[in-house]
DNA sequence: CGGCTGACGACCT
DNA sequence: GAGGTCGCCAGCC
């Protein structure tokens, strides 16, 4: 089930734990850059948790302003939620802020050369 | 305690 | 390309 924050009130994100971990690899990708769940999964220890990563991201609060979701996309560099979605639309928005051109598709554009590779 | 459930990805028709 | 299958596993019921 998605996230909703009318059922499931507000997110409670305590201590280190998985989607912690989540949150600092994906705070490392720089504005202008995006990655993929792949690439997160991958430089957590743990390509086969991809799936996983989204989840920490589905799980975002308000609060977590400092976490760049919007710079994750999937591994054909397009971007996972529905483009007219609520969410969606503010990715495009916060990624064109950012010089990051989204096409109609969803298909990030240059996707390559904006990709950003973990160290 | 056990069953679902996916902001995914690799692989196979 | 465009589908479908399967593995993945931390949280939530």
């Amino acid at each position: 089930m998605p996230y909703d924050p009318e059922r499931h009130g507000p997110q409670r994100i305590v201590g280190p734990g998985f989607f912690e971990r989540v949150f600092e690899v994906v705070a490392r990708v720089p504005a202008g850059h995006v990655t993929t769940y792949g690439d997160v999964a991958a430089e957590l220890g743990m390509r086969s948790v991809a799936r996983k990563v989204g989840h920490a991201l589905s799980a975002l609060g308000a609060e977590r302003d400092d976490v760049p979701w919007h710079r994750v996309v999937n591994s054909q560099g397009r971007l996972s939620r529905a483009a007219d979605s609520d969410s969606g639309h503010r990715q495009v928005c916060r990624l064109a802020a950012e010089g990051i051109e989204v096409a109609s598709s969803g298909l990030i554009r240059e996707f390559e050369a904006r990709r950003f590779t973990f160290h």
